[in-house]
RNA sequence: CGGGGCAUGGCGCAGUCUGGUAGCGCAUCUGCUUUGGGAGCAGAGGGUCGCAGGUUCAAAUCCUGCUGCCCCGACCA
């Protein structure tokens, strides 16, 4: 491809919409235009990246014995509501109205319309088990999209489901997914961690999550130094403290703390660890109560293990300030243990404490010398925290490190989930109706890139990864409008490269070396050639990676040995 | 949804407080010079200042309403 050809616009000042680094650079290096919050085109630069994302995908999912299948954006409400979906996903469902006034959704995912398909076509235990898959466009009405493409509003999805008559058959499949997802990942040169995840609103029992590791990540991964036990935070197992509560020591006593409101200011003002205090956090219960949930004072409650308690509302919600002055007679910041009438969750290493602090249910009061059992009964201990680095491992060996990712890929077990609502059911070897067993797997195509971005790259651009680099080499050729010795040995190579299958992206323009030099390493072509008077004299060109500190000579004859040689095995 | 902020040429911004008919840098176009790290000079094109009302002799600027966009938002119980 020439440059000169190609309407590339490469930006200098970084577009103030962009926060994140990833989007900066896409925006800057011309991959992907702005149309609307969460809405993005992809330019002929940034397409290329894409495409050989979704190549990568294609193949591995081919070889793994996926068929690949496309279903319609647009999809009839009936299914939802079939699946109870249309009540159940929220205010996410982009929802629609034809002419007639008919209901619509923009699909946000497709297990409806696959399951339709599963119903209507696989009849026999005989066509099973079967992976149909696609690579799609998706449309989540996210309440706030941002960080460009990583977080958008429509975006690309591979998205698969596969069937099965019963459940080891589903776990073979699952498992042969994982394999392939694996594959896929290290194909596309990132590096990525498989952790265990919370299934979340997709629903079902087994899920993992593949998580590209980048400072900037917006999940939090738990790992353990001692096995390869890994876990996204939100269901990484925080384990009760190994030693046995003490016994009480101390008296009840109720202490004057005002203003003292939070777990620091409390801490501070009694000269004492915020893990000697406890948090009691007030969450909306199911039907109209609320329940009380406990947390160590250093600790973060965990709302995905929160919300799986019985009578805790899911999604979790915080009881308004309202409804916390009706429940406890204080307001927020001073309640606590003593007295409190509703159902209580404690997490364990709460649990284990003995002469603590909490609030009084009184204004400027707290309580110190409280105890379990002695001040305190009925409250249920459970793992209700996030895990900390350093916590002992869930694996039993090692301790947990805490790192960053993103997710880009989720597979699930979802099981019956979908099958039985809405009937999909074939006959088994008995002659027996059973409804199938389904799995389904993403892969969040337009994210990779960006999280590609975000893990590779410097002050001057994108650092591509060679396997989804949008072209394998730069050919800078300097000065070619004034020597005709350059544009000749310029233009022969061009033609040398592309003759022998090599993607070669060719800066033929009429611009500076500067501008040339500056515009090849912010969009992050892995392989740069320069072609300049200065090493012609001697028969040199000059080579360079985009990760090298340094350039290299090497003979002009001798280019397309020498360019394959430097590249990746 | 709650809170905060922004909307002026393709991009980044100034001008708004104190009304007088729009400016800077980058980008674009032309010419000359320049050419190994985002050139210099000379010239040019491009903006009904987010939209709709209002105040005023006069509105980017003051007032009202609307729209769009950006940032933050359990961890306080």
């Amino acid at each position: 491809m020439r440059l000169s050809q190609y309407p590339i616009n490469t930006l200098k000042e970084t577009p103030a919409e962009a926060e994140v680094l990833s989007h900066q650079l896409m925006l800057r290096s011309g991959l992907i235009r702005r149309l609307a919050a969460g809405l993005y085109s992809w330019l002929p630069m940034g397409l290329r990246t894409l495409q050989k994302v979704e190549r990568i995908i294609r193949e591995e999912m081919n070889r793994a014995g996926a068929l690949e299948l496309v279903m319609p954006v647009i999809q009839p409400a009936e299914l939802w509501q079939e699946s109870r979906r249309w009540s159940e996903y929220g205010p996410e469902l982009l929802r629609i109205k034809d002419r007639h006034q008919r209901d619509f959704v923009a699909g946000p995912t497709h297990e409806e319309v696959i399951t339709d398909i599963a119903r209507r076509d696989l009849k026999s235990y005989r066509q099973l088990p079967v992976n149909f898959y696609q690579i799609q466009t998706k449309f989540r009405d996210e309440v706030r999209p941002r960080f460009g493409v990583m977080r958008a509003r429509e975006f690309i999805m591979k998205d698969a489901y596969s069937f099965h008559v019963d459940e080891a058959s589903l776990r073979e499949g699952y498992r042969a997914m994982y394999d392939a997802y694996t594959r896929i990942f290290t194909r596309t040169g990132l590096t990525f961690r498989a952790v265990r995840a919370d299934s979340g609103a997709i629903g079902g029992d087994v899920s993992q999550e593949f998580h590209v590791l980048a400072a900037s990540g917006e999940d939090a991964i738990a790992f353990s130094d001692g096995d390869d036990y890994a876990a996204n935070l939100e269901a990484a197992a925080a384990l009760p403290p190994s030693e046995p509560r003490r016994a009480p020591q101390q008296p009840l006593n109720k202490v004057a703390t005002p203003g003292a409101r939070t777990i620091e200011e409390l801490a501070r003002f009694l000269k004492i660890e915020p893990a000697r205090c406890v948090k009691t956090l007030i969450v909306e219960g199911t039907e109209d109560t609320v329940v009380a949930l406990v947390v160590r004072g250093d600790h973060e409650l965990n709302a995905v293990k929160a919300q799986k308690l019985p009578g805790v509302a899911n999604p979790l919600r915080m009881a308004s300030a309202e409804r916390v002055v009706k429940a406890t007679g204080t307001e927020p910041g001073y309640v606590g243990l003593v007295g409190l009438r509703c159902r209580v969750y404690a997490d364990h290493s709460a649990f284990a404490l003995a002469d603590f602090v909490c609030g009084a249910n009184e204004k400027d009061m707290h309580l110190t010398g409280v105890n379990w059992d002695r001040d305190v009964t009925g409250a249920v201990a459970a793992d209700i925290r996030n895990a900390l680095e350093g916590d002992p491992s869930p694996s039993g060996r090692g301790h947990l490190k805490i790192a960053r990712g993103i997710e880009v890929g989720h597979i699930f077990q979802l099981g019956r989930k979908y099958s039985e609502p809405m009937k999909a059911v074939v006959l088994d070897e008995a002659g027996h109706e059973v409804p199938l067993y389904m799995g389904c797997y993403g892969i969040g195509v337009t994210r990779i890139v960006a999280a590609a971005i975000e893990q590779n790259h410097d002050e001057r651009g994108i650092i591509w990864p060679e396997p989804i680099a949008p072209f394998q080499v730069v050919l800078v050729a300097l000065q070619l409008q004034k020597s005709t010795r350059v544009r000749e040995v310029a233009e022969r190579l061009y033609a040398e490269l592309a003759a022998a299958g090599i993607e070669v992206l060719y800066d033929d323009r009429d611009a500076r070396p500067g501008v040339k030099f500056a515009d090849a390493e912010l969009l992050g072509i892995p392989h740069r050639l320069v072609v300049a008077e200065r090493g012609l004299d001697a028969g040199k060109l000059e080579y360079r990676h985009r990760r090298d500190a340094q350039s290299t000579e090497f003979p002009a004859d001798d280019a397309l040995a020498f360019i394959r040689s430097r590249f990746a095995p």
